[in-house]
Parts: structure tokens; C-alpha cells; sequence
DNA sequence: TTGTACGCGTTATCAC
DNA sequence: GTGATAACGCGTACAA
């Protein structure tokens, strides 16, 4: 842990001024033999520059904030791996926010962007509530929200297309001849759940099939309310042949409780998910899901706010990602060959 | 993206000195009226701190990277999962990255530690070069290694124990009378694809049985490696009767092909992954499977850290964290009652 | 209690 | 080409 040497240290040791020592440092036309007494005299003290001087000089972090909800979150994981791949290709570094569902806490990231530490943000929003679109309006810094804003304010969004996903999903069980397609939501006051629930309606209506509330079941977005969720639905209405599940999570719950009834998946029920996680692949049945195209909104993202760092002056741009329904053995019939859609690296080098 | 304002600005608007300005935002004692004054052209103008000026001036930036190979692999995620709470808990913000495998990445992020912009490190290296040593001895801030170093490394070190690991799923499988044990280990010449070897051969050892090449296949750590690994394993010795595998992404491979083969699952071949990954709860049947502890490393790497940036000068300390076996259907006969290990949010905010 | 002045490490603008 | 010197925004001795 050596005391950092700093182009004072340098140019002493060079016998030049400071103001060469940055020269040659930034490349600029320097004698030659200047040149080498500084590379000599940096290279012997290990010199490095100092990035928190740099940026107070030039106002410019290179760094980035990505802020979301949870890290363990796979749809946000999916986003985060490919932001970061992006941004740092353009030599900007990753910091990351994992606010906790805390609104009070996604403000506070918006607020925090005054402090500068950071050039841009890219940020997932749980919620958008007017405390969002104020502080979107005044941030010091450029932002990019992955979700949905009003028209007018002052950011790049990107958006998924989930009514369009449910379509997707029940058009394919349409195809497979089932008609009494049940729903398994999560909270409709949630932007996700609100517009999961409306593409169910919307699909339903575009099939010239009933809406029927018994074949609704509305919990939480995790596998333990989908169990309870789908035992409820089995309950009530024991002839369903579908469930259009509003997350992968949910569906694994479904999944459980068909094959504790003795149900069959996908002969008697079929199953569809949702985000097209890691799970879905490693289930059994293998999960047929609603891609909302995490990835390609992370990239999405990262590419519009460098965009915008290097140019600040365009207006607000809007991205909509289209779903695409990954089709597996939940719905399929037999179990399709396993793709390897789940075969990314284990734990090696994570062990020891 | 109004223009900061900075302390000389509110000194300005207050009619006071920026001295006496920072005096009153650090809470200093003031004269109560100049106190006013201060908060209210601080507020008015919406002041917030420059954070890189700080950190010029005090040298800290209440920053910490983390580094590993790939924010996608689960294991790695498990322990940032559990890092970023402690170091946001303690004001720090988290710098993430990916180095993609590349040693020579990593040495890069040891190498920027002289840039200064963080306060400290926490690093998974896939291997530990010469390189990684001298660069580790030189490093300019404080480094915690999640991974083993050498004796004498002056940096704070945090441990699995996949020896051990192994060695409980084995003594669980010899408990539940399986006597034909196979191995699919990853290569050899990785840090954990020798320790689970080992640990294998220590392990048949202290049961008496005996080591039989037969049982044992050589794959990478991916879910498509294990599916051929164990056709070849059954082809070979079809009175195999239970299999140990050195990750998740394996173990699920070998369902895949005991599935395929007919074998039921744990009654005619007992299966164990490693890791504990989401995936061995999402699987089914669910995957019993060794925690290497990824969450516990992750938290005593982010406690050390912290304690050492406020106290640089303890000696360099080891923790070993002990391996868990976590027992599910795949060696336990029934499905037990879903855990909720799985139960993690899924894309609620994420989606549109 | 308050203000002046300097330093943190860089970059950039001048005269020389 | 090179060397003083002035910022960048903040914290803090030191003097008043």
C-alpha cells in the first residue's frame, strides 16, 4: 500500500515542471528527451493517475449508476449483464444501486446524482410517482429509465411490451386448442401486473373468447403465492387447460401444485411463464416463457445514455423492446431437447 | 440538468463565507443566524455536495469495487447479493466488475486501485498467478480475496471448503446405503475442479470404499458437459447408483439424461449438485446439493473490508467459511414440501 | 464565531 | 517546447 506517487513526485524526479509531466502524460508534442525522462521516472515510482483530480478537473466520472430494485432479481440480473459489457467498452465504470423496493430510496439515487460522483444513470423504477417525475425533471445528470414515463419527461425510456407478451402467449395456446386459459397476475396497482392483467383482457377479446372472472386468481409475484394462486384456480374451476402465469416465479408455483394434483403438464394444463429467467430452463417441465427482452432493454439503455454523454443535445428518445414467447416443454407436448438456454458457468473459480 | 450550485455560490446568496458555509453542512458550531441563512440558500438552491471534491480533499471515496468473473454465473451473484447491503449499510457504493475470465483484466483491476477510486477491493479471482501476488502485494488500497492465497499474501482472505463439501455429500449418499458413487468433476486443473477431486478420493477413503477410475468423468462446468458426461458414466457402469456433481449446471445436465435413460431420481440414482444455486430448488426433482457458503463468503469479504478501512493496520486475516449440505428430492426420496428457496422476486417493476 | 488562504492532483492557459 | 500559475470544489489551519 504505497504512498501514491503524483506528477509533483514525478516531475521532481524528472527535473521538469508539473505541466510537462501532464504533457507527455496526455500525449501532447513534448520534446523527445523530456518525453523519456518522464516515462523513465513515472514507469521507476509506479505511476498512476489519480481519477478522483482527473474528474474534479474535467467534471467527468466515467462512471455510471445502475439502480434497481434487488440484484438477486433475475430480470434485472439479465439487464445488468449486459449494461455492464457495454459501458465498459466505452471505458465507463458500473455502480450499483440496489434499492430494496424502497420509492424513498429510488428518490434518493435520483437526488444523489447532484453529488456527481457519477455521469449518467440508468435506472429500473418500481413505480413511477410524481416524486419520480420531479426529481427526473431537476436530475443534475443524465438518465435513462427502463420502464414507462408520461410522455414529455425529460429522459430516455425504454420499454418492454408485456400486453403484447401475454398476447403472444395466449394466441400459442390458442393454436394448441386450449379455450379456458386461466391468469395468474401479480397486484394490478403494480405497473407489471396492471398491464399483464389488460393484455389478458385485450387477447381474450382479439380470440373471441369470454372473459371469465372465476379463471382469474391475482397474488404476489413469488412461487409460493402462485401455488396458492393456482390451488385456488384448480378449486374453482377444475376444467381450466391453461395458465398464463404473470412471472416465471409464479409458474414454478403452478407447476408444483399441477403435479401434487396429479395433473399433467402440459397434456392437461399448459403452462406459461414470464421474463424468460435462468428457471425456466432448468425446470421440469422445462418452461415455455414470455421473453420481455431484459437483455435488449439493458443494452438498449446503456446505449442511449452514452450516446447521450457524448452528445447531450438530443431530444428524449423512446425504445420499445417486442416480447417473444420462448416455447418449451410446459406447452410443447414432449419435452423439447434441452437447448442449453440454462448453460452459462457454474461455480468454477466461485469455490475453492 | 441545472448547473450545480457549489458552496461559493451559497456563501454568496447567504452573505457569508464559504468557510462558514462548510462549517454549518458539517455540522460544526456556528452562530445560530448564520446557521439559517446557510440552510436556506442551501435549499433554495438546491445544494448538494460534490462528492469528487470531497474525495480529492479527504482521499476517500467511499467506494468499493468488486470484482469477479461474470456477474451472470449464480455463485458470484450470491455473494454480491450479500456484499452490497453491508457496504451500503456502511455509506459505501459499490463499483462492479465483470472481468470476463481474462486474467489479465484482473490484474488490470488490481493495477487501477492506483487510480484511487475506490477505497478498497473485493476480488474472486478464477486463478492466482505470480502476477496476481506481486500485484496484490503492491496493491494501493486495501484487498479482500475471496478464493485461497498463499501463506503470507498481505491480504485479508475469505475460503470455501469444497473439500469438506464433497465429503458431506458423500457421507449422505453412503448413509442412504449408495455404494457405487460417480463423480463428474470439472477439469482438473482449476482450482475447484481439484479440490472436489480430491475431496472425492478423501472421502471414498474414510467410508472404505473403494476408488474405482470406472466411476469417474472429466467435463467442463456446464449443463451440456454433464449431460454428456453421464451418458458416458451409464453407459460405462450401468449399476451406478448415485452421483455426485462438481456444480449445479451438471447436476441438472445428469437429470436431463437419468430422465431421458429411464432411472428415477434419487430411488434409482441418487444425484447431488454443488453450489446451492436458485436452480437446484426451481429443478425437479429438486436438487439436493452442497452450499459452499457463496452468501457467507460474500458478507465476512465485505466485513473484513469495512473493518479494515477503518482500521488499515490489523494483520492480514483468514476465514474459512464451512460447506452445507442442503438436502432435497434428489437424494431424498419424496418431493419435500417446496421450500420457497427459490422465492425470490421475479420481474414485478421489471417489465412494462 | 468568522473570514482568508492554502492544499488535495490534474488539466489548461498563458507568457517565455 | 517549457514552466509558472490559475482553476476545479471542498475542508481546515490560522488569524482576526
Amino acid at each position: 500500500m504505497a504512498q501514491g506517487p503524483t506528477i509533483t513526485t514525478i516531475a521532481k524526479r524528472a527535473g521538469v515542471s508539473i505541466a510537462s509531466v501532464s504533457r507527455v502524460l496526455n500525449g501532447l508534442p513534448t520534446r523527445q528527451d523530456t518525453v523519456s525522462k518522464v516515462m523513465a521516472a513515472a514507469e521507476e515510482l509506479g505511476y498512476v493517475r489519480n481519477a478522483v483530480a482527473r474528474s474534479l478537473k474535467s467534471s467527468r466520472t466515467h462512471q455510471v449508476a445502475f439502480a434497481m430494485a434487488d440484484v438477486g432479481n433475475p430480470a434485472y440480473l439479465a439487464m445488468l449483464r449486459e449494461i455492464q459489457p457495454v459501458l465498459k467498452a466505452a471505458g465507463y465504470r458500473l455502480v450499483l444501486h440496489s434499492t430494496g423496493a424502497d420509492v424513498a430510496d429510488e428518490i434518493g439515487v435520483l437526488h444523489s446524482l447532484g453529488e456527481r460522483y457519477v455521469d449518467g444513470l440508468i435506472m429500473v423504477p418500481l413505480r413511477v410517482t410524481d416524486a419520480h417525475l420531479r426529481m427526473l425533471a431537476a436530475a443534475r445528470a443524465p438518465v435513462v429509465v427502463i420502464g414507462s414515463v408520461p410522455e414529455g419527461t425529460p429522459v430516455d425510456n425504454v420499454r418492454a411490451d408485456s400486453r403484447t407478451g401475454v398476447r403472444l402467449a395466449l394466441d400459442h395456446l390458442h393454436a394448441l386448442g386450449r379455450r379456458r386459459v386461466g391468469l395468474v397476475n401479480g397486484p394490478p396497482d403494480t405497473v407489471p401486473g396492471a398491464a399483464r392483467g389488460a393484455g389478458y383482457v385485450e387477447a381474450l377479446a382479439a380470440l373471441g373468447l369470454p372473459y371469465d372472472k372465476e379463471l382469474v386468481e391475482i397474488g404476489d409475484f413469488y412461487r409460493a403465492d402462485g401455488r396458492r394462486a393456482v390451488a385456488a384456480l384448480l378449486d374453482r374451476r377444475p376444467d381450466i387447460d391453461a395458465l398464463m402465469c404473470a412471472n416465471d416465479l409464479i409458474a414454478l408455483g403452478a407447476l408444483d401444485v399441477l403435479r401434487a394434483a396429479g395433473r399433467r403438464v402440459p397434456q392437461d394444463v399448459a403452462v406459461v411463464g414470464m421474463d424468460d429467467t435462468d428457471l425456466a430452463a432448468a425446470s421440469w417441465p422445462s418452461l415455455t416463457s414470455v421473453s420481455l427482452g431484459s437483455a435488449e432493454r439493458g443494452r438498449a439503455a446503456a446505449e442511449l445514455l452514452l450516446d447521450r454523454l457524448e452528445d447531450g443535445d438530443v431530444a428524449p428518445r423512446l425504445v420499445t423492446v417486442p416480447p417473444r414467447l420462448e416455447v418449451r416443454a410446459s406447452t410443447a407436448g414432449e419435452q423439447a431437447p434441452p437447448t442449453g438456454d440454462a448453460d452459462r458457468p457454474g461455480a468454477d473459480g466461485a469455490g475453492a
